[in-house]
DNA sequence: AATATAACAGGACGGGCCGTCCCGTAATAT
DNA sequence: ATATTACGGGACGGCCCGTCCTGTTATATT
């Protein structure tokens, strides 16, 4: 079946996780070593570095899986009634901790070219793609018209969700959410 | 006059301000260090940390120092040649290295507590002001509904800008800043 | 059952940078 | 002349880095 040898432990690699999370939570990413997590794990530091090279790996590991019942893009063949929702199921995923850990990663990938890479190029891009594919779908039923460019809607949209959450001078919450909406549905029905 | 006393020296002031931000621009905000700092500056460290608890307030005061010259916001009596000429004065700012000094104040800001809350009441908020003083202008003329929230166009300005520098994934041209103002216009005419 | 393989926990290691301290010297006000 | 403060240079213990080694454990193969 698999290769000879010692299998990996899926504990292990939860507990790691668990443990970046929990620690990021507790006392920010700029405190947060690989030492640490180990130590909180109950782990070896060599157990870390075989399967991550970096603290900003772990930790966005850590927001992929618990990101798994992340917001599902809605499709009602309504574009207001979507992208509304989208908005909603997003702040309300985006609770403190979560924030943190999304703030933690964007902070990372100005520190790392390597990590910024695959940051871009994996977990921004993919949510860019499923915000583009609900508005792609609301052009093709028309209610969006051919010559709005979809690429700056979705770009709306992501930047003022970034913005708060790293600046944080105002809160994440429905209310937000339904300005972000209402913003984008305008900029959909304009010129 | 004033205190007795060596007085502090202006020069070490300028060259440490213009080492950190070298060596950002070299290496990145990542690789900085006050050690690193001091060798390229040709100073003690005891003279960085008597005016400079931590890196990030160097280059915040770098920053500070290169953008003397910042976009100063115009008033020509139009809102769009208003925000048209404010968005190309600042995107033609935002050279390189600026992007890049930029960048690592708000990855700093994400890893300590202390400087994110000077980041956001001192630059980020003094930026805002301005901006808002330029939309309340053409609010009283009544270039704008008495009913739009100007707070929320500054928010998709400041936001679409900051996403731009920190994501890099598009040119931060006049293009760009063309399309940014076009949206907040739109915005600013819409219910 | 014996063997090869790979992950595991634990710990040791040199190295870099941290932030602080001390020194002797230089530049200012009194 | 004296007090005061900044300066360059350098030394210090401490934390964390990333790597390496050891002995043990869990699997596949023979």
């Amino acid at each position: 079946m698999a290769q000879p040898g010692r299998p990996r432990s899926e504990q292990a690699r939860r507990t790691i996780l668990a443990a970046a999370a929990k620690l990021v939570a507790r006392n920010g990413y700029g405190e947060l070593t690989m030492e640490g997590i180990a130590t909180e794990a109950g782990v070896s530091k060599q157990t870390i570095y075989r399967w991550w090279s970096t603290k900003a790996e772990v930790v966005l590991e850590a927001v992929n899986e618990g990101a798994a019942e992340m917001a599902a893009v809605p499709d009602s063949g309504s574009l207001a009634d979507d992208l509304r929702l989208f908005l909603r199921r997003t702040v309300d995923a985006t609770t403190p901790v979560n924030r943190r850990l999304l703030a933690s990663l964007m902070a990372a990938a100005q520190l790392d070219d390597q990590f910024a890479k695959s940051f871009r190029t994996g977990f921004l891009a993919s949510r860019r793609r499923e915000l583009r594919g609900m508005l792609a779908r609301a052009q093709e039923r028309g209610e969006i018209a051919a010559s709005v460019d979809l690429d700056q809607l979705v770009e709306v949209v992501y930047a003022l969700l970034w913005y708060r959450i790293l600046v944080q001078h105002g809160p994440l919450d429905r209310r937000f959410g339904r300005q972000v909406a209402d913003s984008v549905l305008r900029l959909s029905r304009a010129a």
